[in-house]
DNA sequence: GCAAACTACTTTGCAGCACAAACCATACTA
DNA sequence: TAGTATGGTTTGTGCTGCAAAGTAGTTTGC
């Protein structure tokens, strides 16, 4: 198996902007729009479509409420995302810690 | 500090085909096109551009010339390749440990 | 009470770029 | 000498990340 094909790293995930979210929801399992803005640094923008492709791909549900008048969403990793999150990690420290040579 | 900015991590390094270039060179300290084709994988095309662009990011040095008849690339990684791909290793890393939570 | 500013998002447009397919040059081989 | 293999490079294009603009509602100032 190559260097390649042992880590084709899950792209959903690999992004940078995305990677930071799912990062963060890793370690917080909930967490909502204006908490991530502040954590992330991400602009409202990037968390909203970044967010939206992660719900399509079944990482992570929306849920979108009111505190008192006003909006507010959270966001929470299905176990498919945090089994995929745990699988990118696997790979990334993989190759990191450095490929394996191949014979011949 | 966020975490986006914490770990503004380096495009050039995080694309996946080139990543798993400079950690193949990052263990072996010098490789062939060959060699890396099929330690890798990837396609000749993709090895050839992406080389290329560590290349003039100063990442890596392209060596050519021939053994016997037949052409051969070398590649190794340069000093500023090693530091930056250790730079990128660590804030994976970090990233991956978890990212702080801010408090406020 | 109404306009301006703010909050919490979503949508749009474009620029950049990774990928594979096509191409090139030379070397073997039948 | 036609065909195939080797060792690459170049080209075309489709995807997609990003910021800027847009939307919907709310609060504030006067």
């Amino acid at each position: 198996m190559t260097t390649a094909e042992q880590s084709s790293l899950d792209r959903l995930i690999h992004e940078p902007a995305r990677l930071v979210l799912m990062s963060n929801l890793a370690v917080v399992d909930e967490a909502d729009f204006v908490f991530l803005s502040h954590q992330t640094g991400l602009t409202a923008g990037n968390i909203s479509s970044h967010m939206a492709r992660l719900e399509e791909a079944g990482y992570v549900v929306i849920a979108k409420g009111f505190v008192g008048k006003r909006p507010r969403t959270v966001y929470r990793l299905t176990r498919a995302g945090r089994k995929a999150f745990d699988v990118y990690r696997v790979q990334v420290a993989e190759l990191l810690a450095g490929p394996e040579l191949r014979t011949q």
